[in-house]
DNA sequence: CGTGCTATTGAACCAGGTCAAACATAGTGG
DNA sequence: CCACTATGTTTGACCTGGTTCAATAGCACG
């Protein structure tokens, strides 16, 4: 068997990264890991990588690039349910013939490869197991958020999450990561406008709270923000 | 073998009554349900059946009463993540060691059962398969409301969700349920105050959409309503 | 009858929305 | 190299949906 091409580099890719840390993968898993990301596919910005109501073929691994489930009201009203990263895993159902519950769009350019039923290996499904555990944590968190929390609020506690999230796959630094999305996007994931996300950015920025400049956000103290909005790292298992 | 209690009577308990609309349940899958039926406990209202991030001993059927996922800030406001009705299932997860990721509180007397790995038979899998698949779906639809939704919208939808679920364990009526929470939960549930939810439910009774008293609500005409908030039933499943 | 919810109403207030314009910035094609 | 377009950010003035606070009323229960 030849050495994984991530072996060869200094740097483990963010998906492999988050995968085990969810869950010790052993050889074995690693190689089908491998050979899966070689199914890997390109998509475009604003191209969806599953549509709400169509029926699921496989699971998709995101390999690189940021999308998010969205839903669109039919006065276009629009709005993001969650961000999808590198190392997350979407539409994965246990049931027959199952529908996608909602679109996924590409908000960068990203890639993702088909999970095959033959890439399930033993290890593999304790990882995807406590990967959808998070998902859905981190969907009630952005209920608390959406539902009872002010503008300020729900920024600062976003961004702590996806700074926690890009960390666990290698993707962020000790108090900043790369942001690639837009003020109107961050807008209709937090049920704001861009007008007043923008302001609000302002307020944090003068406040030391969030910097965000270039596109990539800095939180310079993060431990500090975490417990000023009342923040406390997700987890889904025990030990 | 004795006859199960529920074909004894002319109505199927509601939580088989939904478990067989998710997937076909044989006679043995039936069996196995009316036996750990027999395990239920009470649970006293207020009283939790769950909380969060204690660690999880057994998922839970619900056999009657009305619970809810709820969420707790730390200044003490309160957001109801999710309802959970009787045939809903909670605590179920497929990682080892997991950790609850919600508190489940008891909005009225409920009944609950233990399911044990014993219980898991082979129909069974696909009915709580499709029934997690569901439970994500609501917490979707429950962000988008929250996020964009105006407060007459989301008590509307939210009405017309429950009115869906109600109908599939035979709990509702053509057009009208039993509605045993306060204006309060309610509030909590759609992240307003107690008393803008009143002054909408005013609006809606005044407009005919919705009419809500001693614990009924009734929706007269439920497809109006469903198209004028732009709602389609909810589906996880294809066929 | 008091005590404790829950529902209802009124009045003042404000967080966040709306509208519209200005200002970057980066392509892109001539 | 310079319009020209497109997309994103910023700002100002004004507006409104929903909150806050406080008081009243209805009702079940011991």
């Amino acid at each position: 068997m030849l050495t994984p091409a991530y072996r060869r580099h200094a740097v483990v890719p963010p998906a492999i990264r988050r995968l085990t840390s969810l869950a010790p993968l052993d050889a074995d898993d690693l190689a089908w890991l491998a050979a899966a990301m070689q199914r890997a596919h390109q998509v475009r910005v604003r191209r969806e990588l599953m549509v709400e109501g169509r029926e699921v073929v496989h699971p998709q691994l995101i390999l690189s690039g940021w999308a998010a489930r969205v839903r669109i009201l039919l006065d276009g009203r629009r709005q993001f349910l969650s961000f999808v990263l590198p190392g997350d895993v979407i539409g994965l159902y246990r049931q027959d013939a199952p529908i996608a519950t909602s679109t996924v769009v590409a908000l960068t350019e990203v890639s993702a490869c088909p999970l095959t039923d033959t890439d399930l290996s033993a290890g593999f499904t304790q990882a995807l197991a406590v990967s959808g555990a998070l998902d859905e944590a981190f969907l009630l968190a952005q209920i608390a958020r959406l539902g009872r929390m002010s503008a300020l609020e729900r920024i600062a506690d976003l961004m702590l999450e996806l700074h926690e999230r890009l960390t666990a796959n290698g993707m962020a630094e000790e108090r900043s990561f790369d942001l690639p999305i837009t003020q109107e996007i961050l807008a209709d994931a937090m049920g704001l406008t861009a007008v007043h996300v923008n302001r609000m950015l302002q307020t944090a920025r003068r406040s030391g709270d969030l910097l965000w400049a270039n596109g990539r956000l800095t939180i310079p103290d993060p431990a500090a923000l975490a417990r000023q909005v009342g923040r406390t790292p997700t987890r889904v298992t025990k030990g």
